[in-house]
DNA sequence: AGCTTTCGTTACGAGACTTCACATTTGTGT
DNA sequence: ACACAAATGTGAAGTCTCGTAACGAAAGCT
C-alpha cells in the first residue's frame, strides 16, 4: 500500500511531513517577529525563537528574501480566500451586499495585521526581485482575481455594467480589453474600471487606517466613514441608484 | 555689526552653516541611498558616499532612527508645500478645479519618489517612536492641514458642504466636532467627511500605482483611469451636480 | 598666540549573516 | 538487528554593520 507513494510523490512520506511542519514553523514564527520588531526580519531571531542555531534555517530558506517570498505567497493566498469566503457568504444577486462584503474583508484583513499587509502591499524593496514577481501576479493580481471571480455573477448579469463616472478616454477602451492580468478573466471594461475604483477607494482606507494614520479618529466614528466610504463605492459601482442631492 | 549676533542668535555664524550644509548632504546621501537600496539604510554607505567614515555621522545624528525622524520630517513639509503650491495656483472659487489639483498633486508626489512616500505612509516601524509621533501630528495632520488650508475658502462658501453620501451615525457628528488634528482648524462635519473620502481615494490610488500594483496598466490608461477617480471624487465632495445616470 | 569647541579618524566590541566541516538524528534496505 | 544514506542541526570562522571611545586635527574665539 504504502510503497504506492514510489511511484509519485502522492502521499507526503513522513519526511516531507515533519519537513512542512517546520516550515510552517519557520513562516509563523517569521510572521510574529515581522509583527513585533518590524520590517527587519534577523534570521538569527527567528532561530532563537525556534530552539535552533541559525544555520539551521539555511536547510530550508537559502535566502532570506526567500523567506519573504514565501511570507508574501502565504499572505496574498490568504488574502484571496478570506475575500473569496467573505463573498461566497454574500447573496449572490446582491450587488450592493457584494461590495460591502469585499470592502469589510479588505478592510479587516489590513486591520488584522497590519505587518503582513505592508508586506504584501508596501513599498517593493530594490534588489529584492521577487516582489515585482509577485506584484505583477499574485499581489494585485490575486486580489483583483478574487474580487472579479466574486463579483463575476454580477458583473455578468450587467448589474456594473455602469459605474457613476465613465468618461474614460480611448486608451482605456484598448486597455481594458488586452492588459488584464492573467488571472482577471475578461470583464467590460466599465465594469473593469468601476472594479479599480473600488479597489483605489478601499485600499486607500485600508492603508490610512492600518498605518495608523487615522487613530485622531475614534473606534466609532472610523466604522461610520468606513460605512460612507462603502456606500460611496457602491454608489460609483452603479449598485446604488444616484440618491437624490439630499438638501 | 557682526558682534550683534552675540546677542541672539540670527546670523548663522559660518560654523552653523557649513553644518547645516553638511545635514543637507547627509540627508540627501540618505534619501538617495533609501531610493536605490531599499529600507535598510545602512550608516555606512552613506558615510562612503561621501567620502567620510561612518563614526563622523554620529556627530549629525545620534542615532540611525533620528535621521529616518528627519527625512520623514522633511517630507511631510515638501509634500505639504507642494500641495499647497498646486492649490494656490489654483482659481479659489473653483472647487472642482481645486480637488483636482490636489488629487494630482498628491498623485504626483507618491509618483516621483515611491520610497519617500513610503517613508510617509508605510508601516510605523514597530520600536521606532517617531513614527507615531509623526503620524498624530505632521503625518495625516500635515497633509490633512494643507488640503483643510487650501480648500478653506470653498469650505467657508458652503460648496463642499454637500457630499454624496452623508448617512454616517452619530459618533460621527461628535467625533468631528471634537477630535481634529490640532493642524486642522474646525470644518463643517461633512466637510470634514468629505475630505476623508477624497484622501481615501487619492490615497489608494496613489499608494497602487506608486507601489507597482497598478504596472499592468498601461499609463495612459492609468491617467485616464486617475482622471475618472478624480471625477468621482469630485461628485463625491459635492464639487459636481450628480449626473443623471446615463444610460 | 593660545585656548576651546567642533569635527573626523582609527581602534574596538557586540551582534548578525552566511559558509563550511562535522556530528547527530532519522528512515530505509538487507 | 545492523548498516548505510540522506536529511538535519551544531560550532567555528570570516565578513559585515552598528555604535562607543579615545585620540588627533582644524577652525573659530579672545
Amino acid at each position: 500500500m504504502r510503497s504506492s507513494a514510489a511511484e509519485s510523490d502522492r502521499v507526503p512520506s513522513r519526511r516531507e511531513r515533519v519537513r512542512a511542519a517546520t516550515i510552517e514553523e519557520i513562516k509563523a514564527t517569521a510572521m510574529r517577529m515581522l509583527r513585533e520588531h518590524g520590517a527587519d526580519l534577523r534570521f538569527a531571531d527567528i532561530a532563537r525563537e525556534m530552539g535552533m542555531t541559525a544555520p539551521a534555517l539555511y536547510r530550508y530558506y537559502t535566502d532570506r528574501d526567500e523567506l519573504l517570498s514565501a511570507l508574501m505567497a502565504d499572505g496574498f493566498a490568504e488574502m484571496s480566500a478570506q475575500l473569496t469566503a467573505a463573498l461566497d457568504a454574500a447573496e449572490p444577486d446582491d450587488l450592493a451586499g457584494r461590495i460591502r462584503a469585499a470592502a469589510v474583508s479588505y478592510r479587516e484583513f489590513a486591520q488584522a495585521d497590519p505587518a503582513r499587509f505592508s508586506l504584501l502591499f508596501g513599498l517593493p524593496n530594490p534588489g529584492f526581485g521577487s516582489h515585482s514577481q509577485h506584484t505583477s501576479g499574485p499581489a494585485a493580481g490575486a486580489t483583483m482575481a478574487a474580487l472579479e471571480q466574486s463579483l463575476r455573477g454580477v458583473i455578468d448579469q450587467g448589474q456594473i455594467a455602469h459605474p457613476l463616472i465613465r468618461h474614460v478616454g480611448p486608451g482605456w477602451a484598448t486597455e481594458a480589453g488586452t492588459a488584464q492580468p492573467a488571472d482577471v478573466a475578461r470583464i467590460p471594461a466599465d465594469a473593469y474600471q468601476a472594479l479599480l475604483h473600488f479597489l483605489a477607494g478601499v485600499h486607500g482606507f485600508a492603508c490610512l487606517e492600518a498605518f495608523d494614520h487615522l487613530n485622531w479618529i475614534s473606534v466609532q466614528a472610523r466604522d461610520e466613514l468606513f460605512d460612507a466610504q462603502i456606500e460611496l463605492l457602491q454608489l460609483a459601482m452603479g449598485a446604488r441608484p444616484p440618491q437624490p442631492a439630499a438638501d
